[in-house]
RNA sequence: GCCGAAGUGGCGAAAUGGCAGACGCGGAGCACUCAAAAUGCUUUUCCGAAAGGAGUGCGGGUUCAAGUCCCGCCUUCGGCACCA
């Protein structure tokens, strides 16, 4: 035996193995006939912004995990991959360095690629998507027109997010804090006719059956989702207006303080407030257009700071309360939303915090017209808002607030006045973006037919050559300056018509792609409704926190619009959610800027692809963060070196029966089959490789003990330690598994059940505590009876010592683990 | 401000209400070696020579028994934030 053999060398294995794999394709899912359960494993794919990072590697190890447990179980397991591939960053990158998108993109999923494969994850690369391709966003066409169809993809003119500085349109989930979510810059105001879909359609269902997803999903991720979506109730109130036909409507989430309104709110920024204007006199005419604009140069920044004044126009103009018949002034604001409910409120300055400074800043009324235990707003200095008794409130006085809310509801609806309403916190989905790489949405605009879908016989709607486009962001999409493209026949009358030159948001590619996945090169449907069927939903979904609200409820949106158009029989596209962490270096998030930037590459390079797999999955609960200054690389690679040791020290023969092998290492194998499965099923993955760790210290000792290499049981051991091994380690397991005598696969080699009567426990360790605390330990027998363990325990020295003469009140007996005496 | 989660050795972390600190990192010691590396073994919560005592953010409570359950704080992190 030349040295090498007992040498273990990872890179050797590493190029050792990858061809075999390669030729075995054991991840491959969906052949015909397999008689295996599914399981459907989905990573989160990377957007191929560069070779795979840090991140990337924790996820992918992670989802690895989880895959390759099921596969090992015995599950036809679907693990595919592609790549979110369009998008923003492409398109800087290439502006930046004077490239074409597409192929800077493809050759960063070529570099991805290759090391994913390096990596070792068990996805099936017969399975393969990329976003980017017409193949596949032909049919984010095919969806859009399928939703117009429905009515739920339409346009309109509003005020949107617009990014200053990448010169395009954001949706409400990627503005964060007032910025843009991508670089940070100060988002604004423009007025712009834009593409959205109708999600605020599917509201309540995106907000009630988050409750299916109890106990599957992060509590966290589900509230976060709960309130974004946030529902209210209430009611919508009509207010006569004086001199106008019409009267205004308001929401109010406080009907029972009807009679606390003291004046009316309208959003200085909408129609109605333009229109109320255009009533009033030429001197409030001229404040509103000065408060209007001042407000429009403001930004969310500023509109959002806490300690901002209340600012406002009085239109002199007046509404009548429709409970008492009150004249009530009106007043423009803009802390009044003009997006949110119907753009005006009825103010309660008593017993809401906004109206109460409103009031205090202009010397407005104020009216308590609910009696709370915090006391009267006159003497408190601010609104109450609990619960008490209403007081001046006509036929509400003595309710309470749930009840009054009703009486007040019952009031309004009997006079024709008002009506129970709720209102959303989410709003429409805004998908048209202002730039080149991205889907582009087919329409086509014709001065006679107005907006005319492309017919589905001629999608795709390919992006034209980025050649002799002016890419850079200018407000409007470098699609539009494509004349070849952008001219086309009206397909309804066939007069000279233009292209629809924005692109969708990336977020439509990933809202269905897992359905993709079941025929990624299909050229007759988006995804085969047969196979969807079968394999869909996800069983497992894994992927980062920063998706909680944005990738997760687009995903749940368009698989409910799927539901409905009968496409798929759920509702629910992710089963189970693992939001796994981050890995920071020294505490803080890794970047250049930083200097704190640790390259996957270079740790692949010296400690191996297992021992960092191996690593990711060791350092603590998946969705905790990783800080690399933490953990062990080193530490990980010395651990597999041990274990694979083990296999050289294994001398009987593959195929032995283990029936006749050493009973306490059967038992230890047994325990660690049944501690190994819960553990990996219930996410704890750093406890399965301590449990692997503790089968391999003991495995040693046996080796290096009287058990011997030779003993059946301890090649089952060894067996067991590969096999779970081949979730962190696949490399190292395979060679493991080689030198144990068999031919490549440890990967779906099996994991077993363990042997129940291996799990039977004889004898344990009974402990004894006096008041609480530990005083002597006993080996016994697990039927041991209440009498016999209590015996046991008063005779002993340790325990009559600690006692020490005091008298006894109470003694526990748990028998056979425990008995507590408790003293005087 | 509102909502939520989390606080355990020098460090990453374990622990169905029942032996706190599994498993590792780091440290210390020993064996092998001319020596080192590698490997193996021992040890490592704190105070104490030991007996023993203390100990899971702080203060209370429930219980024979609390890291775990309840109440009140503190700190950190995350989400939301003029949504009427």
């Amino acid at each position: 035996m030349s040295e090498q053999a007992n040498e273990y060398d990872v890179f050797a294995i590493q190029e050792k193995w990858l061809p075999v794999w390669d030729e075995l394709k054991p991840f491959n899912s969906g052949v015909e006939g397999d008689p295996r359960p599914k399981k459907y494993v989905l990573d989160m794919f990377p957007y191929p912004s560069g070779d795979l990072h840090m991140g990337h590697a924790e996820a992918y190890a992670l989802g690895d995990v989880i895959a390759r447990y099921w596969a090992q179980k015995g599950f036809n397991v679907m693990h595919p991959i592609g790549w979110d591939s369009f998008g923003l960053p492409a398109e800087n990158a290439a502006i930046k360095r004077g490239l074409d998108p597409k192929g800077w993109t493809y050759d960063n999923i070529a570099q991805q690629r290759a090391s994913m494969r390096r990596y070792a994850c068990s996805f099936d690369w017969d399975r393969v998507l990329v976003t980017s391709d017409p193949m596949y966003y032909r049919w984010n066409q095919w969806l859009f027109l399928q939703f117009y169809k429905k009515g739920l993809a339409y346009r309109k003119n509003s005020n949107v997010n617009w990014c200053p500085s990448c010169q395009t349109v954001l949706a409400n989930e990627q503005v964060v804090q007032g910025l843009c979510e991508r670089c940070d810059s100060v988002v604004t105001k423009k007025a712009l006719t834009q593409w959205y879909f109708k999600v605020t359609d599917y509201a309540d269902r995106l907000l009630d059956d988050l409750d299916t997803l109890e106990g599957n999903w992060p509590a966290k991720v589900l509230t976060m989702q709960r309130n974004w979506i946030g529902r209210s109730t209430g009611a919508e109130v009509e207010f006569e207006i004086e001199g106008r036909t019409a009267p205004i409507s308001v929401y109010t989430t406080r009907p029972d303080t009807l009679h606390g309104a003291t004046f009316m709110v309208v959003a200085v920024d909408s129609d109605l407030a333009a229109e109320l204007a255009s009533q009033a006199t030429p001197n409030v005419r001229q404040r509103y257009q000065a408060y209007l604009e001042e407000v429009k140069k403001s930004n969310d920044i500023e509109r959002l700071a806490t300690d901002r004044k209340k600012t406002g126009v009085d239109t002199g103009l007046h509404a009548v309360n429709p409970i008492n018949g009150e004249k009530l002034p009106i007043w423009l604001s803009d802390y009044v939303l003009a997006d949110y409910g119907t753009g005006a409120i009825m103010a309660v300055p008593a017993h809401d915090d906004r109206d109460y400074e409103f009031a205090k800043a202009f010397d407005l009324p104020i009216r308590t017209v609910v009696q709370t235990e915090e006391g009267d707003p006159a003497e408190l200095g601010k609104a109450t808002v609990g619960d008490g008794i209403l007081v001046n409130s006509g036929e509400l006085n003595g309710l309470n607030k749930a009840e009054a809310i009703d009486r007040a509801i019952e009031i309004l609806a009997a006079r024709g006045k008002g009506h129970a309403a709720k209102n959303f916190r989410l709003r429409d989905w805004l998908i048209s973006r202002q730039r080149y790489w991205g889907t582009p949405i087919p329409i086509i605009h014709c001065a006679d037919c107005g907006e005319v879908p492309v017919p589905e016989d001629q999608l795709p709607v390919e992006l034209p050559s980025a050649a002799g486009l002016d890419l850079k962001p200018k407000g409007s999409s470098p699609l539009g300056a494509a004349e070849a493209w952008v001219n086309v026949a009206c397909p309804s009358c066939g007069k000279p018509a233009k292209r629809d030159s924005d692109t969708m948001d990336t977020f439509v590619d990933s809202s269905w792609y897992f359905l993709r996945y079941l025929s990624p090169n299909s050229q007759t449907a988006a995804f085969p409704v047969d196979a969807a069927k079968q394999w869909a939903p996800v069983d497992q979904y894994v992927g980062g926190v920063t998706h909680a609200i944005l990738h997760l409820l687009y995903a749940r949106f368009f698989t409910k619009v799927l539901h409905d158009i009968g496409l798929v029989d759920f509702e629910e596209p992710f089963t189970r959610l693992l939001n796994q962490g981050m890995v920071l270096m020294n505490g803080s998030a890794m970047s250049k800027s930083r200097g704190n930037l640790v390259r996957l590459s270079d740790q692949l390079d010296e400690h191996g692809v297992d021992a960092i797999r191996l690593t990711m999955a060791f350092a603590g609960p998946p969705e905790d963060d990783i800080d690399w200054a933490d953990v062990s690389p080193g530490g990980s690679a010395k651990f597999l070196a041990r274990a694979w040791r083990l296999a050289g020290d294994v001398t009987s023969a593959p195929g032995t029966s283990f029936a006749a092998g050493n009973k306490d290492v059967r038992r230890l194998t047994a325990a660690f089959l049944r501690d190994f499965s819960e553990s990996i099923e219930t996410f704890k993955f750093n406890v399965g490789v301590a449990k692997i760790m503790e089968l391999v210290n003991g495995l040693r000792k046996a080796i290096d003990g009287e058990v011997g290499g030779a003993d059946p049981a301890v090649r089952e051991a060894a067996e067991a330690v590969a096999k779970a091994l081949s979730l962190f380690a696949p490399y190292t397991a395979e060679d493991m598994w080689a030198k144990l005598g068999h031919q490549p696969g440890v990967a779906l080699a099996g994991l077993p059940e363990p042997e129940q009567e291996l799990l039977v426990v004889n004898n344990l360790t009974a402990v004894v505590q006096v008041d609480g605390k530990l005083r002597d330990k006993f080996d016994v027998s697990v039927s041991i009876t209440e009498d016999e363990l209590r015996a046991l325990a008063m005779n002993s020295e340790n325990v009559q010592r600690a006692i020490g003469g005091r008298e006894i009140a109470n003694v526990i007996v748990r028998a056979p683990k425990l008995v507590n005496i408790a003293t005087k």
